[in-house]
DNA sequence: ACGCATCTCTTTACGCTGTAAGGATACCAG
DNA sequence: CTGGTATCCTTACAGCGTAAAGAGATGCGT
């Protein structure tokens, strides 16, 4: 067997990804029986990255949750940052894949939007896995696919499709992410959000007195917004302003953006002959 | 003199993110001269981060590029997390807090996003910087008043304004993002773009070969529009494809979100009262 | 049934990180 | 000159990912 330098990384990794129930190696194999496997582990480091954050997520926190070793884990993972692609494809299969388009595609697309987001608020530190080489495991597909189908119809040209596509995958990540380090912040510094705004804006007030004539522009909006964002959230209450306002921008800016597509659609389909590209 | 538990960090560090060349303490103290101050160590960090990445940035690096060893920082700075705030003011510096609005906002909001593009790929380990409880220091209040005066005048109400910005920043963050991770990828790992994705393509028509009949949209898609991405960057050239595409991708998704804007500065001033906020 | 190849899992170790603690040295005010 | 203070260094600790080597269990070929 021919083993090519820096190959049988890429190999292993995928067909970890890719790997189907059955069709695995040999059925009996000399040596001990494994008493762990690839899928307990991924379960194990998605359990720690959830509830201690990504931060927490050490390979020997994952040992000692399945009372073994850090070392043991490299029986069945080459490296932590396999493990962690692994569990950002395991993860990602939470997502649905349908979504009902007969009422048009913009609310599918706002519901496939919102889902996007909870899962991220559910699933913070799938946030922090680079997307430079993106893991590329089934689940990252699927969720491509379920996008490109909702949106494959309404008659935008391949390639301006494709950077729309970027462009809203981008955007929800970007707000879910701001929205997720404001949920982090209070419990990992212990203060409480509340108190760290009270006492910035304290010493705001003794280091920048000067601040309304620095800021004008920014003095008004806060004096008028907040106001405006208060008597707004006496509704709700539940989740903390900063959180609710995370929320607030992420419909906003959501909602610009389906109107520019919406407008582009319709310039596109005015101009260029409508096909109906995508889904067969 | 009376301190309160954790009180003095967030004083001490708003007095180094605020504090101005003069107004520092007494001209002459015991003990030795000092021989570093917080503006080489801020701009020494600066230099790393920049030239190796925020991976690489540590006390010890940024020490004994002064000369110096990792703990002789403690007496300027409290801890590398503060020196990371005061870099990243620092360099928000660099951004320009003037534009042209004679043209109209659109404009001037496009430049805007531009710089802020360029400022990003310029210090990538900016956008590693946790937003969580942001830096407020001097020039992030400066970036966020630049906008608030470009799109302050144009009619939207300020709560509405001041979502509408904040999906915006996070938008040109989150494509900012993913392309100084594109462009990190292929140093961090030392496989270049072309090959990576050769390599992995082939071993997935290995592990999937029933690619385009699980995912039958996205192969259509990818079909088409990787045909006409090739034929349109032929012009082009410098830059690597997924760059070129991260760059366009962001346009197109700029473009929607202004699209949105204009749209909703129509419907706003012809219900609500068009009033001129923001600037007096 | 035996020996051996092979597999799992542990122990130990290395270089890296941020930073707490304590000591040496340089400097100024009295 | 002396005492107090500031700068800077050395040492040390707990944590990280993982390389290397070895212990023990297991199935196969003989």
């Amino acid at each position: 067997m021919v083993v090519f330098a820096g190959q049988g990384d890429a190999r292993r990794s995928m067909s970890l990804l890719w790997r189907s129930a059955e069709s695995e190696g040999p059925a009996s194999k000399p040596g001990p029986k494994p008493r762990l496997d690839v899928d307990m582990i991924i379960a194990t480091g998605v359990a720690v990255a959830d509830e201690q954050g990504m931060a927490a997520l050490s390979m020997r926190a994952v040992g000692t949750r399945l009372g073994r070793t850090a070392m043991a884990l490299y029986t069945y993972v080459p490296s932590k940052s396999e493990l962690v692609d692994l569990m950002h494809d395991r993860v990602l299969a939470e997502l649905p894949t349908e979504y009902d388009t007969s009422a048009g595609w913009r609310p599918a697309i706002t519901a496939w939007a919102d889902d996007a987001w909870a899962f991220y608020l559910r699933h913070p530190w799938v946030l922090q896995v680079s997307q430079a080489r993106p893991v590329l495991g089934p689940n990252e597909y699927a969720r491509l696919e379920t996008v490109v189908r909702i949106l494959g119809g309404v008659g935008l040209e391949p390639l301006h499709l494709r950077r729309v596509i970027a462009a809203l995958f981008q955007f929800v990540r970007g707000m879910a992410l701001v929205a997720t380090e404001h949920r982090q912040a209070a419990p990992e510094t212990g203060v409480p959000d509340e108190e760290w705004w009270a006492q910035r804006s304290a010493l705001m007030t003794e280091f920048a007195p000067d601040f309304a004539e620095r800021f004008p522009a920014l003095a008004a909006l806060e004096s008028t917004a907040s106001l405006a964002a208060m008597t707004e959230a006496e509704a709700g209450g539940a989740a903390s302003h900063m959180e609710q306002e995370g929320r607030e921008a992420f419909r906003v800016g959501l909602d610009l953006i389906l109107d520019g597509v919406e407008a582009a659609v319709r310039t596109d389909s005015d101009g260029t002959l409508h096909a109906s590209a995508g889904t067969p």
